[in-house]
DNA sequence: ACTGATGATTTGCA
DNA sequence: TGCAAATCATCAGT
């Protein structure tokens, strides 16, 4: 208590030292040339400081005595100069503040998203641009655009809500401290000044905190993103028509299973998925018949027996619009997508050795496919029925070529020959 | 939770 | 550049 009180005297003489740094302290200097002894104000302070040990009411008298003390507003002159000084030379290191580019840049990414923008659609860009970038087919994008827009909901309504009891507990904050400072200004020196800068203390620590709110829902919305722009992460198994139609393509084209461009194309458009979906599917497809063909055999009869009742029904349209016509006549005049005939046709023609009447032949051809079939799942292998002439045994040569074991792949897939649209036929 | 299926990606090759 | 092969990540049935 000894030392405070010393300070504090030294403190105030420090006031009438300072003269020489332009320091303003006429009225103590007045008072002092007025032969007010120096002593006085080390009583005051004294005073003060043994107001703490005594009782309430006790100090409440002192305190009394004190503002009504002469030389009260002379002390209290040379508090706020000290003050002041302090103040200033505080303000000179750390009040330069402009305004923070970090939050600025949250700021500006917050905006972009639609998190902190205008009410409503302000993400919507960013959905579609999502969803677009996501690919699928069009459903599944207004699926996931939709999806992803109520979630850029969540965050933002969490966002706000945030936001919002930040600033509450900022300016309850403020307010506190204001009116405490101010109920103490009554008994020690507080400008307005310092009012202010206690304010902007407590703006910038609460900052921090708005920081770390805008960061995490960045953040968020990060994560929200990549998990919609990550194709990978939004994989949907394509519906049973596409499927349908790509295995058509596929086992009626075994023989040299690579769509060109065109055949991708339209793949595309009748799978309503994209031609680089088209590639993969296809990329996937020969490299897992290849690894296991006993396993897709069974589909592959399916497949061929599908192939083999629409040529037909082709056939017999056909047959009926040109009387004297063989089966084939219908399915090889068209070689695009819809025709299915590939080199399977002419296995199935092949088979029974002879051509049938065009109303026999779907019904024939079902009754040995279905024999196929039965046969296929009970020996449940390629190996067992690799002499079955439903399809003639592939192989993969040296080279990773698909070719077929029965019929030179030149034969089988001629350039232009039925149902041959093919690309590139190197691999 | 486990597992096989499946669409997408990566890597290396010609 | 297109492909094979390996791998990843998710889906979907159990």
């Amino acid at each position: 208590m000894d030392d405070q009180v010393r300070m504090l005297a030294a403190l105030s003489g420090l006031g009438a030292l300072s003269q020489p740094d332009g320091v303003d302290v006429d009225s103590v200097r007045k008072q002092q040339q007025l032969g007010q002894p120096q002593q006085d104000i080390g009583d005051i302070l004294q005073q003060i400081m043994a107001i703490t040990d005594e009782s309430l009411d006790e100090a409440q008298a002192r305190k009394h005595a004190l503002n009504c003390h002469r030389m009260k507003p002379a002390l209290f002159s040379v508090l706020c100069e000290i003050k002041e000084k302090t103040v200033l030379s505080i303000r000179g290191v750390q009040e330069e503040d402009p305004p923070d580019p970090q939050i600025m840049r949250l700021d500006n990414m917050l905006l972009a998203e639609g998190v902190s923008g205008p009410e409503k659609g302000g993400g919507s860009a960013a959905a579609a641009a999502a969803a677009a970038a996501a690919g699928g087919s069009p459903n599944d994008g207004s699926i996931e655009h939709s999806d992803y827009r109520a979630k850029l909901a969540q965050i933002r309504q969490i966002y706000h809500s945030e936001l919002e009891k930040y600033e509450q507990a900022c300016s309850e904050f403020t307010n506190h401290v204001m009116n405490l400072l101010r109920e103490q200004s009554r008994t020690r020196p507080i400008s307005p000044k310092e009012i202010e800068r206690m304010v902007g203390i407590i703006h910038r620590k609460f900052s921090s905190i708005q920081m770390q709110l805008k960061q995490s829902t960045c953040e968020a919305v990060m994560i929200l993103r990549s998990r919609f722009l990550d194709a990978r992460r939004k994989r949907r198994n394509f519906n049973k028509q596409a499927t349908e139609v790509l295995n058509e393509y596929f086992y009626s084209h075994l023989s040299n299973p690579y769509p060109s461009e065109e055949a991708k194309e339209e793949l595309a458009k009748k799978c309503a998925i994209t031609v680089s979906q088209v590639s993969n599917w296809f990329g996937n497809k020969r490299i897992r018949y290849k690894k296991n063909i006993g396993k897709f055999q069974e589909e592959a009869n399916l497949y061929a027996v599908k192939t083999a009742v629409d040529a037909a029904s082709v056939s017999a349209q056909a047959s009926q619009a040109n009387s004297p016509a063989t089966p084939n006549s219908g399915s090889s005049a068209s070689h695009n997508l819809n025709s299915n005939s590939g080199d399977l046709y002419l296995t199935m023609h092949g088979l029974n050795g002879d051509t049938y009447p065009s109303s026999q032949v779907t019904s024939n051809l079902q009754t040995q496919a279905d024999t196929l079939h039965r046969a296929t799942r009970q020996t449940g292998g390629y190996e067992e029925i690799a002499g079955n002439p439903m399809y003639p045994p592939r192989r993969i040569d040296s080279n990773g070529s698909w070719q077929d074991v029965t019929t030179p792949s030149s034969v089988t897939s001629p350039p232009g020959g039925p149902g041959s649209v093919h690309s590139d036929t190197s691999n």
